[in-house]
DNA sequence: TATGTTTGTGAAAACGATTTCACGGGCTGG
DNA sequence: CCAGCCCGTGAAATCGTTTTCACAAACATA
C-alpha cells in the first residue's frame, strides 16, 4: 500500500531509463533539457520520492546520524539533542535517537543497533570515555563518532565539551571569595561519569589552592526525589559545623537539593548557598535563581554534528573542541554571613 | 572500512548457503542442529550483525519509528519522546526523531523525509489535527500513525491524549472554588494548536457555568523570556481591577509568568494565583510549587508506541485513547483574599 | 574527409538481505 | 517394496537505488 511508485515508474512515465532518472534527480551527470523536463514532470505528477533504503543499500551510507545519550529527561541532553537535530536537518540528515537510561551496559548494545542501521556517524555521551570497549570498537571499524559532554583524556577521540575542571575551579573560587570555607560537594549518579569526576577535580584543586579541606563527594541518587534527598542531606547539614555552601555536579540535582534543604528548615541562600552546573533554562525561572556554570548546551550539539561532518566528508582527524563557559550568578549563592556582600 | 562482513562471509565460514544463514538467524525455518551450530559459531567469530538496510530493502519495512514533535526543549515533549524511546526499544525498534520548531509548514516536509526512510509507522504532535493535509496524505497512503498530545475532533485518527477541556474545566473550577472571580487566561504560541484551543474551551465553559465572564486568551510569545512577558502582562495586571488569578496554557509558560509577575512587584500567590498545565517535573522543584494539571506525559509516549504496534501488526483500527489526568495542587494557587483557606 | 573527443543515454551489475522454488534423502504407511 | 511426504538445504529472484560500461550521435580538430 505504502510506496508503489519507484524509480521505474518514473522512468516509464518519462520514457527513459532508470539510470537517466537517477541522473536527473541527483544531478550526477549532465542530461538534456528535454529529458530533464520530462523526468521532473513525472516526478512531480507521481509524487515520487527516492527510497532512502534503496539508495543506502547501494552507497552503504545513510543520511542518518546515530545518537546515544543517557536520558532525554535531563534538559541538558534534551537541549544538545535539539541542537544536533537542527544542525543535522540543515545537512539533510535525520537523527536515530537512543537513550541508555544511565546504564553503561546499554551503550554497546545501542551502538551496535545503530551501526547495523549503517548510520553515517555517531554522536555519543558515554559514562566513561577513557575505558570504553565500545569506542575502541568504533575506532577499529573506522566508524566516525563525536563525543558530547564527555571530556576524553586519551588523545584520538573527537569530542565537544567544556573544560569541566576549569569551570568548577572558577565556581569554587567564587564561593570561596564569597567567604565560604566549608563547601560540600554533592554528586548524582553521575559519579560513574568522567565529566563528574573532572568537575570534582576542579573543586578539589580550588579548595586546595585556597588552603581549604576538600570534601569527598556525597553521592545522591540522581533519580531520587526531593524527600529522599532531604533524608540523605540531613546528616551532613545537621552536624555541629555544617557546610555553608553546596556545589552540585549538575543543575537538576541542585534544584532538588534546594528543595531538600528547604524541607530541612534551611534557607537558601541565607543558611546554605547552592550552585549547580550546566545552565539549564529553568534555573533562571526559579526563585531564587540558580547560580551555575552556564554551558552552551545546544551549541555543543550543533558543533558535534558539524565536527562529525568534517570527519565524514573531509576525513578530518578527531579533535577535542572545548567551548567557553560562563559563571552565571544567581540568588542561591550569597556571601557567607560575616563577609560583606560584594 | 566499516562493515566488511556480510551474510556471505558467514555462509562461507559456516560452509553453507546464505539462505541457510538467514534461516538460522531469523529462525524462519527449521535447520539441523549441526549447521545451526556452525552458523552461530561463524556469526560470533566474525561479529556479524545483519544489515538493517539489506533486510529493509527486501521487506520494505524498517525497524524504525518516525517521530515529529514541535521541540525537544519543552520538557513535555522530551518526556513523551523518552517514553516512546523506551517502548520502542522493548520492541527492537529505534526512533527517527525530528522537530518542527513550532513551524507548521515543516510538518509535511519532515513527514515526507521520514516516509522516504520507510519507517514502520509515525508518531506525531501536530499544530492542528483537524485540518491537516499531511495526515490526509498518510491516511491515503495507508501509513500507520498515532498522534500524541493532539486531541483530534474528526474520527478515524489514532491519538493518545488527555481530555484537555475537562482538565481545564476542573482546574478553573478549583480556582473559582478558591474564591477567584477575575481569572485571566494566558496562552503561548500554542494558540495555533488544537489542544490549546480545547484547553481554553474548558476554561470558558467553567467560567460560564459559574456565571463569570471568561476572558479572551492573552497570547504571549512562547519563546519569549521573562522580561518580555513582564512587559506584556503589565497592562493587564496594572489595570484598575486586575485579575486575581492566571491560568496558563502550559507549565513552561506558567513558570515564566510567575517570574514576570514577580518583576512587576506582584507576589505569587498572595497577589496573583497562577496555574499551569502538563505537570512537568520541575514544577515540583520550584518554590512555591506550581499548581497544574498533571498529565502522564511519559506514559503517553509509551502508549502511543503500543497503539502504533497494534495497528501495524494486528491491523487494529485507529482510536483515541484518553489517559487520566490529576489536578496537582501547588503553592502558586491560593484562595482569594477574603475567602478562608480550604 | 578522416579521426578523435565530447555528450547524452541505456543495459546491466552491484549493494545485503529475505524468500520462493526445486530437489535429494530419509521417513512412514500401505 | 514402492509411493508419498516431510525435512533440510541451495540456487536464484527480488527489493530500489547508484554506478560502471558501452555505445551511439554530434561535434571539434587536423
Amino acid at each position: 500500500m505504502a510506496r508503489i511508485v519507484t524509480i521505474r515508474t518514473v522512468a516509464e512515465r518519462a520514457g527513459c531509463s532508470i539510470a537517466t532518472v537517477s541522473r536527473v534527480i541527483n544531478r550526477s551527470a549532465p542530461t538534456s533539457a528535454d529529458v530533464d523536463a520530462r523526468v521532473r514532470a513525472a516526478v512531480a505528477e507521481l509524487g515520487f520520492r527516492p527510497s532512502e533504503i534503496g539508495r543506502a543499500l547501494k552507497t552503504l551510507r545513510t543520511r542518518t546520524l546515530g545518537v546515544v545519550i543517557p536520558s532525554l529527561t535531563n534538559p541538558v541532553f534534551a537541549a544538545s539533542v535539539a541542537g544536533m537535530q537542527s544542525a543535522a536537518r540543515e545537512r539533510q540528515h535525520t537523527l536515530l535517537l537512543t537513550a541508555t537510561d544511565y546504564d553503561p551496559a546499554a551503550e554497546s548494545e545501542l551502538v551496535e543497533t545503530l551501526v547495523a542501521q549503517n548510520v553515517a556517524g555517531l554522536i555519543l555521551t558515554v559514562a566513561d570515555a577513557a575505558e570504553n570497549a565500545t569506542l575502541d570498537l568504533l575506532d577499529a571499524e573506522g566508524i566516525p563518532y563525536v563525543l558530547v559532554h564527555n571530556e576524553p583524556t586519551r588523545p584520538g577521540r573527537a569530542a565537544v565539551c567544556v573544560d569541566n575542571a576549569a569551570a568548577t575551579f572558577a565556581l569554587t573560587q567564587t564561593m570561596i571569595a564569597a567567604g565560604h570555607r566549608r563547601i560540600a560537594y554533592l554528586a548524582g549518579r553521575f559519579a560513574t561519569s568522567d565529566r563528574a569526576r573532572r568537575r570534582h577535580e576542579g573543586y578539589r584543586a580550588a579548595m586546595e589552592a585556597a588552603g581549604l579541606e576538600p570534601e569527598a563527594p556525597l553521592e545522591l541518587d540522581y533519580l531520587g526525589d526531593a524527600p529522599s534527598h532531604a533524608e540523605a542531606l540531613a546528616g551532613l547539614f545537621r552536624a555541629p559545623e555544617p557546610p555553608t555552601a553546596a556545589l552540585c555536579s549538575n543543575d537538576l540535582l541542585a534544584l532538588s537539593v534546594v528543595g531538600a534543604l528547604r524541607t530541612l528548615g534551611l534557607r537558601v541562600p541565607d543558611d546554605v548557598s547552592v550552585a549547580g552546573f550546566d545552565g539549564i533554562a529553568l534555573g533562571g525561572a526559579v526563585h531564587p535563581t540558580l547560580a551555575t556554570v552556564d554551558t552552551p548546551t545546544r551549541l555543543m550539539g550543533e558543533h558535534a554534528v558539524a565536527m562529525l561532518f568534517t570527519m565524514i566528508e573531509a576525513g578530518a582527524p578527531p579533535r577535542v573542541e572545548r567551548l567557553p563557559f560562563t559563571l552565571r550568578p544567581g540568588g542561591t549563592l550569597a556571601p557567607e554571613a560575616p563577609v560583606p556582600r560584594v
